[in-house]
DNA sequence: CGCTCATTTGACGCATGTCAACGCGCGTGG
DNA sequence: CCACGCGCGTTGACATGCGTCAAATGAGCG
């Protein structure tokens, strides 16, 4: 059933040389970085890949640690974070299945990174991607132009903490996990959101309560109906994207 | 093979090829990252530069502009920021003499530039400059390195903002101004402020009242002293990096 | 020397953090 | 299958730190 995919006509998935590899039937092969890459290169990348599993809360790497590998996530979402002396938190980052971890590394990891739930990774050691970089120039580009996108994301969230209430800083996040759930998951307007209301508060800058009132005000104005605490449905989204950056006040 | 210049270990300032260039004098060529380049890749580099000076608050480009430069920064400061529709504003960061803007650009700039004071950079037309990273594939190594740099930078102030009170960013804001420093300027613990307070402010997610408090506070705590409200002098470091992030409340 | 704009200082109120209690869902074990 | 307990989420009461508004002071520049 991989192959009859072909007709989709962004990023046709290519037949993979039969070794019988991994690759071919990853589920992140049409969005992860490897996408760039022709069946001959991604057999070379596979020679490399181990998988891993994570569960829930268990540490992928620390801040400050050595580099030693990056990262595709094929299942699950990772948190990264970084934490003050007294204990304080700020979530820096979630990473979505398809996602690579780790690539725009230089010197030791800047953050730390945890599974939320269950997770799978594809693994690199990165000394060994490193010379596979030399070999693949238009991978090396690749990376650049995904650490640009990094970067903007990482402007956007400087904006949204510096600059935003508590009410757009909840409706940006909510309008920007619809955004990434067209790659990862589900239908409709419903969001499943894998991270507690702590991880998210974390995430936003604020504390668990005041999320937690946030989303009862959305739901008491009709903006969005919750289904259990990981079940967001949007049921207005005009609303809420009136409210992720309000024009007056 | 270009000079004899071998013997300093880190960085050894080549003599450049004679053809009257302009590099070769130019203030940041140490620091910048045309560092890694030889006289003769600089060469090459050199033909496609163009210089150009603006004043106080003049704009060097918008958001969403369609990036045809890349900038070096000769002299002068520039402040990237990001608007929201009612005028708010976060600056995501200052550029000092020697930084690159521009480069892990993907799309459109992802915010706007204004110089701060008066400002002269060296200009690169992007599409010209990478042909050229084709050419120079460690070049484009370097680049990523600096993105990854970036984006270090990034989340250090996402934890600024979303988890740090207005005095431990006040001071952390010194701080990494101090860290800046010895590369751009001045001597001794005397940092001068290219910036306004209201820059300030919107760096770290403040008010300018909070701001000026603030300094205000660590003045007559004996921690800094001002020379005007341009001039700091850290009088007493180590209090100021306890302030940075305080251990307990 | 005086104007103008940036910065400082003050008074005040509110939004958001803090502290605390409650409820709910889920997993576990009887 | 039900009872229990634990962790997460919600809700409430309260306090305060920071933003808002306003006025005074000071610095830079013509």
């Amino acid at each position: 059933m991989a192959s009859a995919a072909a007709q989709m006509d962004v990023r046709p998935v290519m037949r993979i040389v039969p070794r019988g590899g991994l690759c071919d039937q990853c589920e992140v092969r049409g969005t992860a970085a490897c996408a760039v890459l022709d069946d001959h290169d991604l057999s070379r990348l596979e020679a490399i890949a181990t998988h891993k599993e994570y569960e829930a809360g268990q540490t992928v790497f620390d801040e400050g640690d050595d580099p030693r590998h990056m990262f595709n996530v094929t299942s699950g979402m990772i948190r990264l974070f970084k934490l003050l002396p007294n204990g304080r938190r700020q979530i820096v980052g979630f990473v979505f299945p398809g996602d690579m971890l780790g690539l725009a590394t230089h010197g030791t990891y800047t953050c730390s990174a945890e599974a939320i739930g269950s997770v799978t990774v594809c693994r690199f050691p990165r000394e060994k991607l490193i010379v596979l970089l030399d070999e693949f120039p238009h991978l090396q580009g690749r990376l650049l132009d995904m650490a640009a996108d990094e970067l903007k994301q990482a402007q956007d969230q400087m904006l949204l903490l510096g600059r935003k209430s508590p009410m757009e800083k909840v409706a940006s996040f909510l309008l920007r996990l619809r955004g990434e759930h067209d790659q990862c998951n589900e239908n409709g307007d419903r969001l499943d959101l894998a991270m507690g209301r702590g991880d998210i508060a974390d995430y936003l800058g604020l504390t668990i309560e005041t999320v937690s009132r946030t989303f009862t005000k959305l739901r008491n104005e009709n903006v969005i109906a919750l289904e259990g605490a990981h079940h967001v449905i949007i049921t207005d989204e005009d609303a809420l994207e009136d409210l992720a950056d309000a024009m007056g006040d």
